[in-house]
DNA sequence: CGGGATCCCATATGATACTG
DNA sequence: CAGTATCATATGGGATCCCG
């Protein structure tokens, strides 16, 4: 269940509500890349160019985008390794694993029933 | 997993591939309104205004919109009840409460977790 | 290598008024 | 009631070039 009870409708704490801080994280995740993103730190951390090949068709600057977004919501950690040439690397945090795996049944779900999807 | 095999990398199978067509599904589903129609309507079937009025902050436009590709999907089904007043209702068909599922998990997940992410 | 800076377009989203 | 029509805007998304 969603909501605690039928009490909760168009209270702070129901989704369904406009002032549900919730829907922001919905939100986040509602984006072309946010989802493949996560599903693809959750396998590994990834540096930038791994990613940009690993998730064809992203733009350099949407993938920046994406990624600073999910900095900030504490899903995804960026660490910069000094070196030359540069190195940084993205990975999940604790709270990013954690959206990472209903993400991943909703990515599961959608490969194991793609043939019954009528895709126009 | 999502993916069978590491072979499968960009393949029309792997949803990391552009070529993927359960991207159109993951962006069916990544818009502002299609999660939160979809867990209404899983609770029970539901009239225009209905919806309109639970999902606080949709224009008419845009949830015809957002149910009208639904319906592409095969996710919803409408049916027209030829009274007066007019009377048309919104439920999910086989196939969406498939979709349901993971989709409630994910909103479960950010309810439960709310507390513990950064909502600027 | 990892982006930032720009410019530009397509589309998503919205507010409002009107109709079968 | 259940939308459609219209107009307006915000943002997402993309291409390209450049820099530390």
């Amino acid at each position: 269940m969603v909501r605690a009870c039928a009490t909760d409708r168009h209270e702070k704490h129901d989704i369904y509500s406009a002032q549900c801080p919730g829907r922001d994280v919905l939100y986040l995740l509602a984006n072309k890349w946010s989802t493949l993103i996560i599903g693809a730190l959750e396998e590994q951390p990834h540096r930038f160019g791994e990613l940009q090949s690993r998730l064809q068709g992203v733009s350099p600057k949407v993938l920046t985008q994406t990624l600073r977004k999910l900095e900030d919501f504490g899903f995804v950690d960026r660490t910069i390794y000094p070196e030359v040439p540069l190195h940084v690397e993205y990975a999940l945090t604790d709270i990013g694993r954690g959206v990472a795996t209903p993400l991943a049944a909703l990515r599961n779900w959608i490969e194991v029933n793609l043939d019954k999807i009528h895709t126009t």
